[in-house]
RNA sequence: GGGCGAGUAGAUCAGCUGGAAGAUCGCGGCCUUCGCAAGGCCGAGGCCGUGGGUUCAAAUCCCACCUCGUCCA
């Protein structure tokens, strides 16, 4: 553990008066101004003690509280930068935005790209689930939030992003010292009282980075936090931080977050954060409420002790509520009010519903105004869970109105600070009107399944089936429950029923990734193809040749400068020759490697280092790649306009002859909207834009053209290629592109599938790959019009006509082909043997054995008779043994594979009617005799 | 990205240890009734998701694909 102390022992609390001392409670320690202080201030050590008695003279809203907090830094020279959306699709590790300190992880915090400003202030919308049972009952859990915050990012002395002027002015540079005083003096101009606050040293690791941190504490609330980040994970390190060693860093950053809505609560002192952070959403889903609890003069007493204690207990699981629940009712008898658990619980239990409502809602009006695509994958699946449990929250409350009802509330709450989420509001709607029908659907689903197993019986829901049932249909445990009790069975739910889930899929593989080898140390290979996109020739010198990380059978050439383009972005990499020494080597493959290009040659020659080579390119193919991928981002365009902004890319796939594009959808793509999609396209090819290619810092591209940049992925350089066609489309792209869009003559779709759910893959191609996709569908058509020798235009009436008579006929077919049976039958009927009373009929008739098996049947329909049939026809041989239901000893399965051993197979059914078949055709009446012989002996004497 | 589940009559689902494609509701006709509800009898309606494979024989077993549901990271 940390012992070092002098990591907190600042300047600024010695100037200022502040003391250092150690919690009696907890141990940790803190500074404060008040000499009497002895506790850290930290809950479960402090309860709150603004319930009803705010820390600020003004009640603040969400909108005054972050100006005053971004204009009180902007004053003190931070530049106030625009927060970044709640999908973090910058990264790679997290789909959510859980801090501000994320928007700049990993590029900016691993030195790769410099800040947006520095230092910067920001109010960031973030959202973690993790807490997410326990929002509403805490009173102080929200899944949304905004972090304010103000970062520093101390550059080193001779830092390239110095020497560039890209790092922000080193003399606004800051680490402890003035972040503290920066803290202090936000808190100052809320006049919130200095003795009442207090600064915990509680140190911070997280993502391979630590540093000393301090929990800034007023009223028994945790407003802030200041980490300083300053060490990196090294197992050699010989720093110590909860268990893993770091060593110190170049780059230092100060992170902090400042929790607006606790400010907000904080200043109104309500016993809950909901009713500060959201009235107008509270308001709508109380008055929904079968019975608004809040009418009951004794709540709101009951509501602040409540508020109070729990801020104190942990209320994440069951039985941790019902702690909590058991001993509320103490503290409220000590005020004159008396009450159980029970009653407690019920009375409470709408209300936290309204709340849990409230916060998910909110966090969902973030969720898809950023984009997301509620599905059964990825943040998709977070959006649908949170969707879920409001629409079963507000089912048990009660409250009988539109999830988008809800949202709208804060859609209006928020239009003037995220004017985005507002126009995205069609999208929300149907996403959620779409969403609370799928899932009605599946509780319908579900309900039928278990109501029909418990018909079956009562006794079959087993644990083991419950986690089926929630795991395969989506049945949560309570619903079950409900069904069960109202067909009067009872249904014990254990407490770590979510545990018993998990545990089944704790087996999965986690795939690793095969980790390539370092590349040798060369200078990058410079990339031909972005300033020159219409050469097909040229010499370069070679550098490296070897066996590269990609291929064993292939020799890797690097060259100091390249026309080929390598695999990247979706894009096959180029073909072609290296020539050398006037020997002609095909070039198979062609791959990043690191900043290398690596050509793989088929060659028993080596490359020698320094070598001259001429490459040449395989035009064909490249231009063929070329259109597919300028064609990408045409439909890539038309897509987000006909479907919406939600529309983001989830890969693409170029190909010479077809290309495909994968995009998040609601719903399925229909036949109107893709004609729509692809008449778009052609719009932009007939009009003939000019394709503009650029290089921009990473920065100034994202100011100016915001995430939707990032359709095909995150380049991890601070130069970025944009690729743009103006007025239609803009991403980061290091493909190869047309100059023109008229050069692409022709786009056409194909079709769309559903790769996933919330995932439409629309199928492309352009140019003359186009062309020749047209045709071949053409000829098709041509084919299948030849085959029923009609016109083209007559093809699907005349299909549909074919299509009806052939199952007239066949049905036809069947009921003569059985009636034939029958007859043949009748008519040898009274060759029947009799044998101690039973009729036994032993024929040959070369007719379907399904034919065989109804004349059998029909046979065998009265009483005391065998049937033996058998046939060849189409070259198979067919044997069926019938036995009518009162004749005794005989086993048609038995007799029918003795049979069935003749022919060379075997044969089997039921003891009334059994088949037999095998490959010798010839020995279809030596197997009749066989069987009737068997029939006969079971049946003699 | 991974796990689990499903696709059979217009709808909901049985059948899936291979051996004659079923039930219920709905639909059509008839009977009963003054009429309705209900009941009784008869009937129509199936590329058993698609394509391969195994087998004498596949709705059933195997493989691939298509469509849909669900849980988790």
């Amino acid at each position: 553990m940390m012992a070092q102390s002098d990591h907190y022992e600042l300047a600024f609390f010695e100037q200022n008066g502040f003391e250092r001392r150690i919690c009696t409670s907890c141990g940790s320690g803190f500074w404060t101004l008040d000499p009497q202080r002895d506790g850290c201030g930290d809950p479960p050590c402090q309860e709150y003690t603004f319930i009803g008695d705010p820390i600020t003279k003004d009640a603040y809203e969400l909108g005054p509280m972050r100006d005053r907090f971004l204009s009180y830094l902007e004053a003190s020279s931070h530049t106030k930068v625009r927060p970044q959306p709640v999908v973090a699709r910058w990264r790679e590790d997290i789909f959510l935005n859980i801090a501000s300190i994320s928007n700049y992880q990993p590029h900016v915090t691993s030195g790769i790209s410099p800040p947006p400003a520095n230092p910067l202030a920001v109010s960031q919308p973030c959202i973690r689930l993790d807490d997410v049972d326990s929002v509403g009952r805490s009173g102080r859990h929200l899944t949304m939030f905004e972090m304010m915050a103000h970062h520093c990012f101390n550059y080193p002395d001779g830092h390239p992003f110095l020497r560039k002027d890209t790092a922000g002015n080193p003399e606004d540079y800051y680490f402890k010292e003035r972040t503290v005083e920066l803290c202090q003096g936000f808190l100052d101009t809320l006049n919130i009282p200095e003795e009442s606050i207090t600064y915990k040293e509680n140190p911070w690791a997280g993502g391979g980075n630590a540093g000393p941190a301090f929990e800034v504490l007023t009223h028994g609330l945790e407003v802030a936090t200041l980490v300083f980040m300053q060490w990196e994970q090294d197992p050699a390190g010989d720093i110590n931080v909860k268990g893993d060693t770091y060593k110190e860093m170049d780059l230092t950053i100060v992170d902090t977050g400042y929790g607006l809505e606790r400010f907000v609560w904080a200043s109104q002192g309500t016993p809950t954060i909901y009713e500060s952070v959201f009235p107008e959403t509270i308001s709508l889903l109380v008055e929904e409420l079968d019975n608004d609890p809040r009418k009951d003069p004794k709540t709101s007493k009951i509501l602040a002790e409540h508020a109070k204690l729990s801020s104190i207990l942990d209320v994440d699981t069951g039985a941790k509520l019902n702690n909590l629940r058991k001993q509320v009712p103490d503290r409220l008898a000590e005020r004159g009010i008396d009450t159980t658990p029970s009653q407690l619980a019920e009375r409470l239990a709408p209300l936290e519903a309204a709340y849990a409502i409230a916060d998910h809602s909110r966090c969902l009006t973030f969720m898809l105004g950023d984009g997301i695509v509620p599905s059964n994958v990825r943040d998709g699946y977070l959006a649908r869970l949170l969707i879920r449990k409001s629409l079963r929250l507000m089912d048990e409350a009660g409250i009988d109105i539109d999830l988008y009802d809800v949202v709208e509330t804060h859609l209006e709450a928020l239009r003037d600070d995220y004017p985005h989420l507002w126009s995205a509001r069609d999208q929300a709607a149907d996403m959620l009107e779409l969403e609370t029908q799928r899932f009605q659907e599946t509780l319908t689903r579900g309900r039928r399944l278990v109501e029909r197993e418990l018909e079956e019986d009562t006794q079959s829901l087993n644990l083991d089936r419950l986690i089926d049932l929630y795991d395969s249909h989506g049945m949560p445990p309570e619903i079950v429950q409900n069904i069960a009790h109202d067909q009067g069975t009872t249904l014990e739910i254990p407490d770590d029923f979510y545990a018993r889930v998990s545990e089944r899929h704790d087996h999965e593989e986690i795939e690793e990734d095969t980790h390539r080898p370092d590349p040798p140390d060369l200078p990058d290979t410079e990339r031909m193809y972005y300033e020159d996109a219409t050469t097909k020739d040229f010499t370069a010198t070679a550098l490296w040749s070897g066996s590269g990380p990609d291929h064993d059978d292939l020799l890797g050439v690097v060259l100091d400068r390249t026309h080929f383009y390598p695999e990247g972005g979706g894009q096959p990499p180029d073909q072609g020759f290296l020539f050398v020494r006037e020997q002609a080597l095909p070039v198979e493959d062609v791959q990043t490697w690191g900043n290398l290009v690596v050509h793989y040659i088929d060659s028993e020659e080596e490359v020698k280092n320094g070598e001259r080579v001429r490459g040449q390119l395989d035009w064909g193919r490249r231009q063929a790649l070329t259109k597919n991928h300028t064609a990408t981002h045409l439909i890539g365009g038309a897509v987000r306009s006909v479907l919406g902004n939600h529309a983001w890319q989830t890969g693409a796939q170029k190909g010479t002859t077809r290309s495909r594009l994968d995009v998040t959808h609601y719903k399925r793509i229909d036949e109107e909207e893709l004609r729509e999609i692809e008449t778009l396209a052609n719009l932009m090819v007939l009009e003939g834009r000019t394709v503009e290619k650029t290089w921009l810092d990473r920065v100034d591209a994202e100011q100016k053209y915001g995430f939707r940049l990032y359709q095909g992925g995150i380049p991890d350089s601070d130069e970025i290629r944009i690729v743009r066609i103006p007025e239609y489309d803009v991403q980061a792209c290091g493909g190869t592109h047309v100059a023109n869009t008229g050069e692409l003559g022709l786009v056409k779709l194909f079709r769309s599938e559903r790769i996933q759910d919330g995932v439409e893959r629309v199928e492309f191609a352009a140019g003359l790959a186009a062309l020749r996709q047209i045709q071949s569908r053409e000829d098709l058509l041509q084919e299948a019009a030849g085959v029923f020798e009609v016109p083209l235009k007559d093809l699907p009436r005349t299909a549909r006509r074919f299509f009806d008579e052939w199952k007239e006929y066949r049905k036809e077919a069947q009921s003569l082909r059985e009636e034939l049976a029958r007859q043949k039958l009748a008519s040898f009927s009274d060759e029947a043997e009799e044998i101690d009373g039973v009729s036994l009929v032993s024929l040959r008739l070369d007719l379907e054995l399904d034919d065989l098996v109804s004349a059998a049947g029909e046979w065998t329909g009265k009483p005391g008779r065998v049937a033996v049939l058998g046939g060849v026809k189409d070259g198979s041989p067919g044997l069926v043994v019938a036995v009518s239901d009162e004749v005794e000893g005989v086993d048609a399965r038995e007799v029918v594979n003795e049979g069935g051993q003749v022919l060379g197979g075997g044969g089997g059914g039921s003891p009334l009617l059994a088949r037999a078949g095998g490959p010798n055709a010839d020995q279809i009446d030596e197997a009749i005799e066989a069987a009737s012989d068997r029939v006969r002996k079971a049946l003699g004497p």
